[in-house]
DNA sequence: CTTTTTCTGTTGCAAAAACAACAAATTATG
DNA sequence: CATAATTTGTTGTTTTTGCAACAGAAAAAG
């Protein structure tokens, strides 16, 4: 699948062009929005980056999905049960475009640019999110820790053409991300390195097999 | 989110209309399709249910994704790395249409119906795709196995608007489907019992709190 | 209708993961 | 730049989950 969605272009062309569609600038810590339901909310994340992180009874925090430049999220993606906070947080600072997903099949009158050029890339814009999320779900249906902490790694190799890269979460977040805990991915960690998988500085990350 | 696609009508429209589309027919158990990478195939269930399954190297078997009427899947939707086998397999005789993605926005000459209908209702199909993979990520990252049994026995509840439901796999796919061990499962399913949170005969199950 | 296969239900035991608690290092902040 | 707050790294202990193996029930196949 290739995304050539432009995103640069897509701005310059909906500003002041369609009312109903805001742009929002957010702070690093800030929470961009709060999932609620019914409301649609559609989001495009189109500079910095943030996470959907859920709240639950038990005072577990899990990051659902973690959101890069030109990602889409709000609630027309999500059931909303209620039953669990969910929050988008920048992660640094961002720059969020709002929309109510409704109105996208409402016309605008003067047929503006932006419903224009959404309506065309939106299967593309949901697509990579799909693919995301399954990416996602192979990473979450792995059995051992030993085996999530691989399978993420080789799709950060894969993605960024090395065997070498940089973590874009804090550990502490990594854990929230594959659902798992700190201590003992912690361990897991020291293990593979010990076993000869993978060499680690900090947040750098190195394949050291296949 | 409201998804209104009639599918009925749909098919209507698209039959010999386009000679890119194919529909097929499948008995129960056999293999609808196999995913191969950058075939790009896109696939919508028009009749039966099916389970996307994947086998990986230690023989672990995931029910990735379980397909009900109008879901939509194929290779568009998935990174496949060829790491791990992915199957759709029919768990009941199954009616689905085959297309290729890219395909999609090369216009049709005679500009046909399916293309058009197609194009329409894109973003629908694919949406309710992602909320229910977004439904599988919160089960996935619950903790404990009573959490994940109770979650999907919830969001069952919801579906069937009851507390009463019967559940739409066998417990061994279950299982599969929950990514945890069936016996484990099976020992929780008996405490979930005595501790008064369900009932159950067979594949019937009763919510009993809240 | 009989046989074979698959599925359900159980259990003891082993392995893995979570919990808890703390020191050291690093990063933010007044 | 000094102090507070957060993150990293570590380890002993408890709890949960997975594994293996088997008997009985149910379903599919001949």
């Amino acid at each position: 699948m290739n995304v050539n969605f432009d995103i640069e272009n897509f701005i310059k062309n909906f500003e002041n062009s369609c009312h109903r569609v805001q742009k929002k600038t957010f702070a690093k810590n800030e929470v961009i929005t709060s999932y609620i339901e019914k409301r649609n909310q559609f989001c495009i994340l189109i500079e910095g980056n943030a996470d959907l992180v859920r709240y639950d009874l038990n005072g577990n925090r899990t990051i659902v999905e973690h959101f890069l430049k030109n990602d889409v999220f709000g609630e027309v993606f999500y059931m909303v049960t209620t039953n669990n906070e969910l929050l988008v947080e920048a992660r640094e600072k961002c720059e969020v475009l709002f929309y109510i997903y409704d109105d996208i099949h409402t016309k605008c009158k003067n047929s503006c640019k932006f419903h224009q050029v959404l309506s065309e890339d939106l299967p593309e814009l949901i697509l990579s999110k799909v693919t995301n999320l399954n990416m996602r779900i192979e990473l979450l249906t792995k059995r051992s820790i030993r085996d999530k902490l691989l399978g993420y790694f080789t799709m950060l190799s894969t993605r960024n053409l090395s065997k070498t890269f940089l973590l874009p979460f804090s550990l502490t977040d990594l854990a929230d991300f594959l659902s798992i805990d700190r201590s003992a991915m912690m361990r897991e960690l020291k293990l593979l390195r010990e076993d000869g998988f993978i060499e680690k500085n900090g947040n750098r990350i190195t394949l050291l097999y296949k």
